[in-house]
RNA sequence: GGGCGCUUAGCUCAGUUGGUUAGAGCGUCUCUCUUACACAGAGAAGGUCAGGGGUUCGAGUCCCUUAGCGCCCA
């Protein structure tokens, strides 16, 4: 065949070609399948399900993440010969769907949700998903991601939404799921509740407000300070410490709340911080969480001073109908007028803002769901706690108990449209149906006249269904039974607590089993100076465009390799751009491969004889086999990918690949072996490499399948199939032996190379002039002469004037010496050599090595060389023999 | 307030049972378009592994402590 390969990789009409063989070649599914009849349940499956993205997002780097590191796992154990399955799918993100489609409504046709009604808007809905739906999960095939596209699953399908029935009908009847008036996270913008963990706090400049808090019939005043002085106009108490001494003659007085006039006790609760503002506090139990809980062990009264907009309600008398900001101006300017205001001053305080949004979330009392969580938490704590789940980087086990151990009741309604509905009815009488099925009528009293409750469920509610009700869950089909539990759920530590704490508790509860055995969590990634990517800092990484740049396979190496499970990853172009480079190389290194397969004129003979770089690569490429088994074994990806890495770059190609290209031009069977030697290397790390980067892998791959099929090489591709992600995974050999002294041999000739390199730059020689060179080698003059054409070639020396022996008869005049071990190598530069320089140089070297020989003198005199392992103790006894021979002959050229 | 992480070459980071002069990529400097690759090759410079203390024959790696940065939870 021969068809010139282009001298660089093309990534851009070689991934999507790729992409469709793999999905038209059905490698993406399971090859032992459930549901077809050679199926064999005895069979290892491995599982992932993917962390669903929003349905209608788009891909941002987080993805490429999860979809890189995930891949990886699921090609790794495809080609291991597990039954492999990677369930697609996407989430429905009730808040963020509604809203984007909220927003396109209003800008093109000027109309709210409000005024198109309900049934239409969640219409709308569905056609802004079947229309946009589909972008995100053809960015993660660009990605590579080998999921089986044929059981991709939607929150909101029927089987979904069956799940999620199931999973509610299940918990009510348990008695685990209630309704009622709470004090929950209101988000006045979205006009919905949302949970604890969509709030987040951070420290922002704001002010606290100093007042007088008057009592009846007096003109004392208790001072209290607060940030949020409209919310006077839902105090029910003023709360003293009992201990403190300013105030204690005021307990179970009556204060006056200002403007309203109303009339509040002055309580004692040891909660109050005497050290706090003034030392009083004022209790606003409807719009603060502290103040609720005082309010509950005083019995007092909770008044909700806010409407579902946060404006004023009417509890607020005056003012009424206005926005809770602007009624803290108004009363403030009020309060002050009636001589009530002491000072303001500036204060740092943290403000709770919605996740989404960012508005400032009001806490407010409303009806709403809620899940009872302890029930659940404790068996999700326990699983892991037993080790049934295991999270890795284990640190994270830490978090996710301290999280489980304080765990407060979920609330799980939001005020919502898209979504799924609570499986509710209420009859006029007030009673209840739950029911798996739509009820026709009310299961207490048989009215007819039932409506549904209006609410929809929390996003995560179904997410945390997932990892079973992707499989078909609550029905027992052949997958559910097949594929469940998972394996692996990945994902960033970012949800540990959204999704992965509730999936456990979800699958434990509703499956009886545990979803998955394993947690990995990767980190967040940031730019290339560590900063969090945002649109208003403008370091966005958008993968799309990096891999329009370099290439799909350059963006998942930069994501894979470098980068610690757990641990935040800083990208940046100039990474990716080195990982094209990459892939580039490899592409090259496969080039010459092929083209030295077909130049091939006969087959490797049995007699065909190992060089010393055969040997050496051979067992170079095991030991990496061997490392990248342990390292996937402990999911440390980055460094077998590094490993991997270095292993084609700076030993294959660097040396291996150089030398072979001797070998070739050898011909015979020297070539043939040395032909044999590079497709058999090169075909095991393309395997190893293949999770990492699937593209240009599996490009090669075909290419050197197809050189070697058209070769009289061919039987080497006797065991191998049509494609790459379905070969073998590499299995580590144990040593036979012969290893370690052919891989010290090889790097004897690496030193003496790199020694007459660097002399030779230092030198300035140029560097196609080839030079003389007389080798003293002593006991190695055996190995380099047989090594003679390889070190000539890569040293660049001259091959006629050129003599390796065991002792030169006489020093050379006007030649450099290199002295390694007991190698001493003479280079006559003729009027190269300043004769001053050269002693010094010399000189410098000794030095070098007298220092080594005092330090391991040192080390091996010391209680090292008894309590050490003797392995390693003769190593360092080598090393010092090698030291001495060096300086020994050094001593000598000085003479 | 509680918990966790990070601090290693100019920059970004690896370095997992502690093993002996610390690695990579980028950047810098010298030379080279040598028929796989200039998206490259050859060579070089560059680090008291945040500070202090301890355990050990041996510590970037384990323990204690201090400082700075960051994250999570309250």
């Amino acid at each position: 065949m021969t068809k010139e390969l282009p001298k660089a990789y093309d990534f851009k009409s070689t991934e999507p070609r790729i992409y469709e063989m793999w999905e038209k070649g059905g490698y993406f599914k399971p090859w032992n399948d459930p549901n077809k009849p050679d199926f064999d349940p005895n069979v290892e499956p491995f599982v992932i399900s993917i962390p669903p993205p929003n349905v209608t997002g788009e891909l941002h780097i987080g993805h490429s993440m999860f979809v890189s590191v995930e891949d990886l796992m699921i090609r790794y154990h495809r080609m291991k010969g597990y039954s492999t399955l990677w369930v697609p799918g996407t989430d429905h993100a009730g808040i963020a769907t509604q809203l984007m489609v909220e927003r396109d409504l209003l800008k093109n046709e000027e109309v709210t949700r409000e005024e198109i009604g309900r049934e239409e808007f969640i219409k709308r809905t569905w056609e802004w998903k079947h229309k946009y739906g589909g972008i995100i999960t053809n960015q993660i095939r660009r990605l590579g991601a080998s999921c089986d596209w044929s059981r991709e699953r939607f929150t909101l399908d029927d089987g979904l939404s069956r799940a999620v029935r199931e999973a509610f009908v299940h918990l009510y009847e348990k008695g685990l799921i209630y309704r009622g008036p709470r004090l929950i996270n209101w988000s006045p913008g979205l006009k919905t509740a949302v949970s604890d963990l969509e709030v987040e706090y951070e420290e922002e400049d704001a002010f606290l407000y100093y007042f007088k808090y008057m009592l009846k019939d007096s003109d004392e005043y208790i001072p209290v300070a607060t940030i949020r002085p409209e919310t006077i106009l839902g105090d029910t108490a003023v709360a003293v410490h009992p201990e403190d001494e300013r105030y204690r003659k005021f307990i179970g007085r009556t204060c006056i709340v200002p403007i309203l006039g109303r009339e509040i006790p002055v309580i004692a609760d040891e909660y109050v911080s005497m050290e706090f503002g003034t030392g009083a506090l004022k209790i606003t139990p409807g719009h603060d969480p502290n103040d609720y809980a005082i309010a509950h062990r005083h019995n007092l009264p909770i008044i909700s001073m806010l409407d579902k907009e946060a404006k004023v309600n009417e509890n607020g008398g005056r003012y009424q109908g206005q926005d809770r900001f602007e009624a803290r101006k108004n009363l403030w300017a009020d309060m002050k007028a009636a001589g009530l205001v002491i000072k303001t001053e500036p204060y740092r305080t943290t403000i709770p803002r919605s996740q989404r949004g960012g508005e400032i979330v009001e806490p407010m009392i409303s009806e709403q769901w809620f899940v009872t969580i302890e029930p659940l938490a404790k068996a999700a704590l326990e699983a892991v706690k037993d080790g049934r789940i295991k999270i890795v980087p284990e640190r994270f086990e830490k978090t996710y108990y301290n999280w489980m151990e304080n765990i407060k009741d979920w609330c799980i309604s939001r005020q919502l449209w898209w979504g799924h509905r609570i499986p509710v009815w209420y009859c006029p009488d007030g009673h209840m149906t739950v029911t798996r099925q739509d009820p026709t009528e009310c299961a207490t009293c048989g009215s007819k006249d039932i409506h549904q409750d209006e609410d929809v469920l929390d996003t995560w509610f179904s997410s945390g269904l997932w990892p079973f009700s992707t499989l078909g869950w609550p029905d027992e089909t052949p997958d559910y039974n097949y594929f469940y539990p998972t394996s692996i759920m990945e994902t960033g530590y970012d949800i540990l607590f959204f999704w992965v704490a509730r999936m456990i508790m979800s699958g434990l509860e509703y499956t009886g089993r545990i979803p998955f055995h394993t947690v990995y969590l990767h980190g967040i990634i940031r730019d290339d100076l560590g900063r969090k990517m945002s649109k208003t800092t403008g370091n966005v990484i958008d993968p799309l465009t990096v891999m329009d740049q370099f290439g799909t396979d350059a963006l998942r190496f930069t994501l894979l390799v470098g980068s610690t499970p757990g641990n935040d990853t800083n990208v940046g172009l100039k990474k990716v751009e080195a990982n094209r480079n990459f892939a580039n190389k490899l592409w090259n290194v496969g080039r010459f491969i092929i083209t030295a397969i077909s130049n091939q004129q006969s087959a490797t003979s049995e007699k065909a004889e190992y060089s010393l770089a055969d040997s050496w690569i051979w067992a170079r490429l095991q030991q990496l086999v061997r490392d990248v088994e342990r390292q996937f074994q402990n999911f440390q990806y980055g460094q077998a990918g590094q490993q991997i890495y270095d292993f084609i770059w700076s030993d294959f190609a660097d040396w291996y690949v150089e030398i072979a290209k001797l070998e070739l031009a050898e011909g015979g069977t020297r070539a043939a072996r040395a032909a044999d030697t590079l497709a058999r290397v090169f075909d095991i790390s393309l395997r190893l490499l293949h999770p990492f980067t699937p593209f240009v892998t599996e490009e090669l791959w075909g290419h050197l399948r197809n050189a070697l099929l058209e070769s009289p090489l061919k039987d080497i591709t006797n065991d191998w199939p049509e494609a790459l992600i379905v070969a073998n995974w590499p299995e580590p050999r144990p040593l036979e032996g012969w290893e370690e002294a052919k891989i010290a041999d090889f790097e004897l000739i690496q030193e003496i190379v790199r020694a007459i390199r660097n002399l030779r730059n230092e030198k300035n020689v140029a560097p196609g002039k080839k030079i003389a060179a007389g080798f003293a080698a002593g006991a190695k003059a055996v190995l380099l002469q047989e090594q003679d054409q390889v070190i000539a070639a890569l040293a660049g020396l001259d091959t006629s004037q050129y003599t390796i022996q065991e002792t030169l008869a006489e020093k050379p005049a006007d030649a450099a010496a290199l002295v390694i071990g007991s190698v001493e190598i003479h280079l006559p530069l003729a009027g190269m050599v300043d004769l001053a320089e050269e002693k010094s140089r010399l000189e410098k070297e000794l030095k070098e090595a007298e220092s080594h020989i005092e330090r391991l003198e040192k080390l091996l005199s010391s209680d090292f060389a008894n309590k050490a392992p003797a392995a390693l103790v003769q190593k360092e006894r080598d090393k010092l023999a090698g030291y001495k021979e060096t300086a020994e002959k050094i001593e000598a050229q000085l003479k």
